[in-house]
DNA sequence: GCTTTCATTTCGTAC
DNA sequence: GTACGAAGTGAAAGC
């Protein structure tokens, strides 16, 4: 077993890459500090209890985890099992380790909603830092603004005759993905959906149509349409019964 | 600047804990795959590049981020901001590692839907494995199953005489949180939200009452009663239109 | 496998 | 800050 420390990459600001595999307690505490102060994201290994209170509150008992604190204030506690983390606070917290007893202590707290996260580790694993260079933004296809594109640029595809007048139109109920007519001048409602909807997305159109009745003081010439890849049964029988109408289309292809 | 590995607490199935600064990208890879074989957790920091497609589709260039494999075969691929992951993959994916040419390739696979992610490394800073032991699991107070349950106990926290007869009541328009009867035997359908609410939590009491009017051929007699800490002005408005009623109580105290 | 709903949803955006 | 809706939402329960 080796429990020296090791680095990569050392500049002005300190060592790119730093860890420490099976760290004293007051060794982990330095490091996990040293990595706050200089906007490091830090990790940590190690066996620990986990308790967090304020929209809800949790306990858990003792075991490994993975700790991630990022230098944008969010913190992740990741077990071994599912994609999401078993325990975590937002970006824009502030995190402070300490050494209490025998154990190494990370909180994390907020205010508004006013929430709190404390880790104690009694055995840490390995403890790193990590200077983040990343420059990149994400690219990402096959949203629901595609799918609004692919509209905008061909609107037959909603239906013959169809034409756009305004995106997120407003109405008491909230914006309208698409606001339009159709070939008789009547005004459409288009509610866009990325994938496969159920009845949520229905009662979402139904509000706006019924909003737009309201506003325009017209009542029988407001035609609402769902577009999306496809409606569960139960979204179906709700157009139907709401007398609204859908259109099958993705956002790609 | 140091390359050696790092070791802890080794067992009849390897290390427990495994790590290397700085490896090269055929030990990076070696790792990695020996971390699969062993259904360690795996985590990889480095520069690296990332593509995904399947129910979207992205792309991600240069830069450093931190990637963690889970033995139950999801994947999380973070930068240093964001409590969400920039790309992933659930649970259930089928992992491999590979180098091509100057780069360590790391391959995210499923079907239904088929999704497949690749992380390509140029540089690998840190790779490290961890054997979880974690036997414990979380426990969580303040949500909507609470709520539910300060009802069961204590009807009048809904209102004097009421009496909850079934809980997840089946309708045709899906479960009715708490099925009940007021003081005078009408029938009441209760929808339970941990917090505040707006418009599609109204939107869904409407739906089960409506249902219940048909189910039941009972057109005057059905009350729905929304209880939450709290509703937006909209979903009041909502509430007030469609002739719902509202009580105010939270999951907890 | 699909549907439905909850979630400490998170995240972005507009007011 | 609040409100509203999108998301590769994820996760669980029911069918």
């Amino acid at each position: 077993m080796q429990s020296e420390p090791v680095t990569a990459g050392t500049d002005d600001t300190g060592p790119r890459i730093r860890t420490n595999v099976d760290p004293s307690l007051r060794e982990a505490a330095e490091i996990i500090d040293d990595g706050f102060r200089g906007d490091r994201l830090v990790t940590a290994f190690g066996r620990c209890t986990v308790d967090y209170d304020g929209r809800a509150s949790s306990t858990l008992g003792l075991g490994d985890r993975h700790v991630m604190c990022k230098p944008d204030g969010s913190i992740l506690v990741h077990t071994d099992e599912g994609q999401q983390p078993v325990n975590w606070q937002p970006p824009g917290c502030t995190h402070e380790v300490s050494t209490e007893g025998d154990r190494v202590v990370l909180e994390s707290e907020r205010s508004t909603p006013a929430e709190r996260l404390v880790v104690e580790f009694e055995r840490v694993g390995q403890v790193s830092t990590f200077a983040v260079d990343d420059a990149t933004e994400l690219s990402l296809d096959g949203t629901e603004e595609d799918l609004r594109n692919r509209i905008l640029d061909d609107p037959e595809l909603v239906e013959q005759g169809f034409t756009p007048l305004a995106t997120e139109r407003e109405t008491a109920a909230g914006a309208i993905d698409i606001f339009g007519e159709d070939a008789d001048g009547r005004t459409v409602a288009v509610e866009l959906k990325r994938k496969r909807v159920g009845p949520d997305a229905v009662g979402q159109l139904d509000r706006y149509v019924d909003a737009l009745r309201r506003d325009l003081h017209d009542d029988a010439d407001i035609r609402g349409i769902l577009v999306s890849p496809s409606v569960t049964d139960r979204a179906a029988d709700l157009l139907e019964r709401n007398g609204l109408e859908f259109v099958s289309l993705t956002p790609r292809k």
